[in-house]
DNA sequence: CGACGTGTTGAGTGTGATCAACATCTGTGG
DNA sequence: CCACAGATGTTGATCACACTCAACACGTCG
């Protein structure tokens, strides 16, 4: 049984819904960084759990813009846009090695037949995709540089926090400052232009992997960060 | 039984599916153009598909800058991401006069338990929901405001066209160019002056409420339109 | 060692924002 | 009937935020 299951941000199991995804589980998949997990265009057999390290979704443009969706983190749900249409409409990437949890889309039908609070879980997971990417939507569309900076900050260090992958007021990233301009809309230098400002003012600093909060505080409130606790969450 | 299951974009129900669907629909909701159908920060018994009219999900910054996330034409399912969380993420405005099927969220855990098929469709419109996201947000991080705009219009008339809600090469929108700017991250100004842009160009004109795309191959070029057809979708 | 990925900074440019004015068209009340 | 306010669309002038280009520092890895 997966450690994280038993973390207190995630929703314990019934007896028989643990039998069922164990057996729904296929197997585990572990993967480099910088691996490309699903490809847009493809289809793929596959859902996956992400169990450890960091992955993030993305598109790009045929001229190699690229814009990153959301990141995904242990405990997120991998792939189920693919059931739906012939092909995958964006690509998955290992951001540092990643170990995921596989299961084969055919045994999809028996969860909904069988578990219907794991269908319910099911429908969860893709709604709280959907308002993640509404929430980097509304940074990319309406929000200056400084406010998207901070915001994306804040995002992934509350995220990490509740799945205690923080150190106290810092945390490890696996991601470059190209990942953070590809996931806010603004180019590279614009963004290590704005980090830079906001470790001058005394937010936070960034070096090597280590994000380090110094005002977290003036940070939410620069970005408007909404702070809505969320209640235990499903995990598949 | 609602007119729009009939289309063929839509899939077909089995007997008792269908007898399901209307146990579940509790009734129909007529809400006029500019009313507020849900609000973000509250919390709504109610699950709806829409049936006739157009609407919008948006999200606000308390300065007032609004992003629009994505519209909303007949057939799509609204609400979903209220069951997850105490509070709905984001509000949802009718854009015209609009009609909805109204389901009462307590009775969703039947559905689950009673329909896996629809237990699927439901996961299914969930990530339908967050592609078209997706797309959105790709377009306003990483386009320019010609290939935006370009990409809204063909991305509507395609949708419009699936549900037979196009006259030939034109397109009547009951929205202004305020709704455009907003769900593409732009300034009105600039919006409009793109517009006229592409008008002068011979790509497309919108006149009074009526779009007429004068080369849309032109436009999907621009626009780097990605024509993934789709197969019968789901209605519930 | 050199190549490459990453981070940093400055200079100059440009896309899109802001401000402002005006044209229509609507509905409303006098 | 007209006067008026309000919503929407249009255009020009100016501004600024963010982009591009360029150069360099630093690390790692072959």
């Amino acid at each position: 049984m997966c450690a994280l299951r038993q973390m207190s941000v995630f929703r314990a199991f019934e007896g028989r819904e643990l039998d069922f995804v164990e057996w729904f589980k296929m197997g585990e998949l572990e993967v480099d960084q910088g691996s490309t997990v699903l490809v847009e265009g493809h289809n793929s057999p596959h859902l996956y759990t992400l169990l450890e390290g960091w992955a993030f979704r993305y598109k790009m443009l045929e001229d190699g813009r690229r814009q990153i969706l959301s990141f995904i983190l242990p405990g997120d749900f991998v792939g189920l846009q693919g059931p739906v249409l012939k092909e995958m409409q964006h690509s998955v990437e290992a951001a540092s090695r990643v170990r995921l949890c596989v299961f084969p889309r055919e045994r999809l039908w028996k969860l909904y037949e069988k578990h219907p609070a794991l269908s319910h879980d099911l429908v969860w997971l893709a709604t709280r995709g959907e308002r993640i990417v509404d929430e980097n939507l509304l940074s990319v569309g309406r929000r200056s540089a400084a406010e998207r900076v901070s915001f994306l900050a804040v995002h992934l260090f509350k995220r990490c926090d509740a799945l205690g992958l923080t150190q106290g007021q810092s945390l490890d990233l696996p991601i470059t400052q190209r990942h953070f301009a590809d996931a806010l809309g603004l180019s590279l230098v614009h963004t290590n232009k704005t980090l830079r400002r906001l470790e001058r003012n005394g937010f936070l600093s960034w070096k090597g992997s280590k994000m380090s909060f110094k005002a977290l505080g003036k940070l939410k409130e620069l970005s408007g960060f909404d702070e809505s606790e969320e209640s235990r969450r499903p995990i598949i």
